[in-house]
RNA sequence: CGGGGCAUAGUAUAGUGGUAGUACGAGUGGUUUGGGACCAUUUAGUCUCGGUUCGAUUCCGAGUGCCCCGACCA
């Protein structure tokens, strides 16, 4: 895409409400835009960054037999009410509004009940079952202190799969698939150094939890790690984890770190509580087993970004960016134009900086958008008939002719 | 939800009880073009309501919005 119709723009000055490095990359470079605490819309290029993460969890939840779908933000009262969940008392991060005859609604900030409910439609028979499915779906939640950017708001996308299985058996070994594709997820965005899956307390309702966290100076949270970085343990179950793991616990180092997924057993929890059942071979009817796993795909983002950006700006993976390559034409739009034409042809993904603005801005402009390779054509270029290629992550430069580009850049 | 702070142009910031300034941005014209270049010119602002005052952007009160710390975070 041409730089010049993108209808973002950077920004030199920082906005005075945000403090945290993802909201003021993000904000500055255009890939986000601030409506309220809490709230951010994804402009061109931020949807770009949220779609590559959406397809690659999609590829691996699809790889364990996911399927996916869609729930709906509209929730009924008494769906939640069967698990005992719609009371502000027991939730405290409902948004709640009516219908013009009265009737009483919640803005989904979870979908546990919801996914139950439906499945009763469809699973009858130990033959419908185990069954997978997922969304990506805007999650909203009232929270009192929205921060650290897109980390952490009340509206955000999250991938949360549900599992559903006639044993507990069933459900462990799935479990077990799930926490493997997760680390290739991770591995995949560009965190699986610093992920660690954790024992997590998991509150009043499952015995069985784990977190995916990821170091991060920006997180929320504290892991205990040992100094190889192979035994992580959160905070909160710092004692009983320790002893499990047979690790002395004054041995962890703490660290803050971010929550970048969060699994549960459910176990047969919500189907008492909702009555929904199989029917065994016997034709008694059995309890279905459930679990739950989430991913926040924006908070991904917003780690990912804490992570890895300089103090020129973003840094993009390769596997998130929005664009593998950045063209910047400097003052030989011929050459340039030429290039951008058969990179596109060649289906790698460009924008090109077609603007007439000078050198040091279209340079600066690149570092704060993050895009992994920078392809400089210059007058210099003309005459050697090579460009200057630059990968934004380790700041190396190389030169590459014109014949060999195309090679140079493919994935 | 407890505590603290802030509110001036699109953005970032000065300043004042008596005509509100700067930088960036944006527009126009021109010179530039390898690290946010330069000249000329134009554009645009005191959060809302009330009080004190001859006069309030400034002082006082309320409201609203925003930020930070803590608590919370399935």
């Amino acid at each position: 895409m041409r730089q010049s119709q993108l209808f973002t723009k950077t920004s030199k000055t920082s906005p005075k409400d945000e403090v945290s490095k993802n909201a003021l990359l993000l904000i500055r470079a255009g890939y986000t835009y601030k409506v309220m605490p809490g709230v951010y819309a994804y402009t061109p290029l931020g949807l770009m960054v949220l779609e590559k993460i959406k397809q690659i969890v999609r590829e691996e939840m699809n790889a364990i037999g996911g399927q996916e779908l869609i729930m709906t933000n509209l929730q009924r009262k008494d769906t939640w009410e069967s698990t005992g969940r719609w009371s502000d008392e027991a939730v405290d991060v409902w948004f709640k509004t009516k219908l013009q005859d009265g009737t009483e609604l919640g803005l989904a900030w979870s979908h546990e009940e919801a996914i139950m409910e439906m499945i009763q439609r469809f699973v009858e028979s130990y033959k419908d079952l185990p069954v997978s499915v997922y969304q990506f779906q805007t999650k909203l939640r009232n929270e009192l202190r929205a921060k650290s950017g897109i980390m952490r708001g009340r509206e955000f996308v999250m991938k949360d799969m549900y599992s559903l299985h006639a044993t507990e058996a069933d459900m462990d070994q799935y479990y077990d698939q799930v926490i493997e594709a997760y680390k290739k997820i991770y591995a995949r965005l560009g965190l699986g150094n610093e992920t660690y899956i954790t024992f997590a307390s998991g509150g009043a309702f499952t015995k069985f939890s784990h977190e995916f966290q990821t170091l991060c100076d920006a997180g929320e949270d504290v892991l205990y790690v040992n100094a190889d970085k192979t035994v992580a343990v959160n905070e909160e179950v710092l004692d009983d984890a320790s002893a499990q793991l047979g690790v002395d616990k004054n041995t962890l180092v703490p660290m803050k770190s971010a929550e970048v997924g969060n699994i549960f057993k459910f176990g047969t929890e919500k189907s008492d509580k909702m009555h929904i059942v199989y029917k065994d071979r016997e034709g008694k009817q059995q309890p279905i087993y459930l679990a739950s796993y989430g991913i926040g795909i924006t908070r991904a983002m917003g780690v990912i970004v804490e992570k890895l950006a300089d103090e020129k700006g973003l840094v993009w993976p390769e596997s998130v960016a929005p664009f593998r390559v950045h063209l910047l034409s400097l003052d030989a739009n011929e050459q340039a134009e030429a290039i951008y034409e058969s990179l596109t042809r060649a289906g790698i993904e460009t924008i090109y900086d077609d603007r007439s603005v000078n050198a040091g801005e279209k340079f600066a402009d690149s570092d704060l958008l993050g895009i992994p390779y920078h392809v400089v054509i210059g007058k210099r270029s003309l005459e050697s008939k090579k460009a200057e290629v630059k990968h934004r992550q380790t700041k190396k430069t190389e030169e590459v002719s014109f014949s060999e580009l195309i090679d140079y850049l493919q994935p």
